[in-house]
DNA sequence: GTCTATATACAGATAGAC
DNA sequence: GTCTATCTGTATATAGAC
């Protein structure tokens, strides 16, 4: 599996886009091949199963969480702003996989919720150096969840009230002074 | 309308119960109606199409949420604790329609959606004379939005990393004191 | 008010041609 | 590797008996 074709992406891609955008009960593997320009049949030979298909939105989180966790620990501004910078749904390929995978997760797809709360332990585990204690930890990881709830909610292409700009950085920097040392 | 008969709530419940612990897709007419102990036709007496259900359960949010309101602005430990106190799930009847509602919004339901905003406004304007600026007052709504995402989560009875008893209060004190005038 | 029976559409998945 | 055709189950909704 070194080299994926791309018809295989283009299909996770618009199973993906689906889900986002019209939610999991209209991200049907029909939409789903129609909306990637092949034909059902096609579709299969990439993924047997739909089970296949949330599979391969799995392995996709797993690959972007290792470069993102390195970029947050890298960040010249430090973990905690880096964090939550890119907690806000800026449209990277990370935050469009995580709000994908909530949807399968809140329909009973166990193995995306296990997913999603890997990927949250693996955050903590690089913010924890940075917080005073615990209490602080949960404080920022609530706010990147409140984020990514507001996001979420908005299907359709109706933003939620999430912060942006200089009220993003503000923000910021009250959690920060609120977490540190 | 002042006094909805009792098969109506029971059939509302089970839709309720339906979509918080199977998922919206699991929340099909057939299986509310099983587990309200109606036949389909039953159910259909009640509610014309699944749109009217939804209405029904936008309809009870609106009538807890005025309930609500009050009870955060009366409260004798203050409006920002209690706000934050119940936005954890405590299984109350408010909590429960939200994450209901939530699920419906997710799979394009905009009148879900709507509501759901609705009720974040009402709280915000609970609120907003309790904090310093507008970034505290973003702060308390985040990490309660935080705090439903990870509830909102957990289907099938697995709990979210939410925290409980000592580590919530602790929680709650650092929110007030870093969003305080 | 509550039931059974049924119509219509669409979901996931299989078989096999090209 | 990609296609069409088809099977089987289930979703929403209607009709009409009791």
């Amino acid at each position: 599996m070194a080299r994926p074709p791309r018809a295989r992406d283009s299909v996770l891609d618009a199973f993906e886009g689906l889900l986002i955008e019209d939610g999991e009960r209209a991200a049907t593997m029909d939409a789903t091949a129609r909306r990637a320009g092949v034909s059902k049949g096609g579709l299969l030979y990439h993924f047997r199963s739909k089970d296949a298909l949330v599979d391969g939105l799995i392995e996709r989180l797993r690959v972007l969480s290792v470069d993102d966790i390195e970029q947050i620990k890298t960040a010249p501004d430090g973990p905690v702003a880096a964090f939550m910078r890119t907690s806000i749904m800026t449209g990277s390929a990370l935050d469009r996989t995580i709000i994908a995978l909530s949807r399968l997760a809140q329909n009973g797809h166990s193995s995306a919720s296990d997913a999603l709360r890997d990927l949250r332990t693996l955050w903590e585990e690089a913010l924890r150096p940075e917080t005073r204690d615990e209490t602080a930890l949960q404080l920022i990881m609530l706010v990147s969840d409140g984020l990514y709830f507001n996001n979420a909610l908005a299907v359709g292409g109706v933003p939620g009230p999430v912060p942006a700009g200089h009220d993003l950085d503000a923000l910021i920097e009250l959690v920060r002074r609120a977490t540190r040392d």
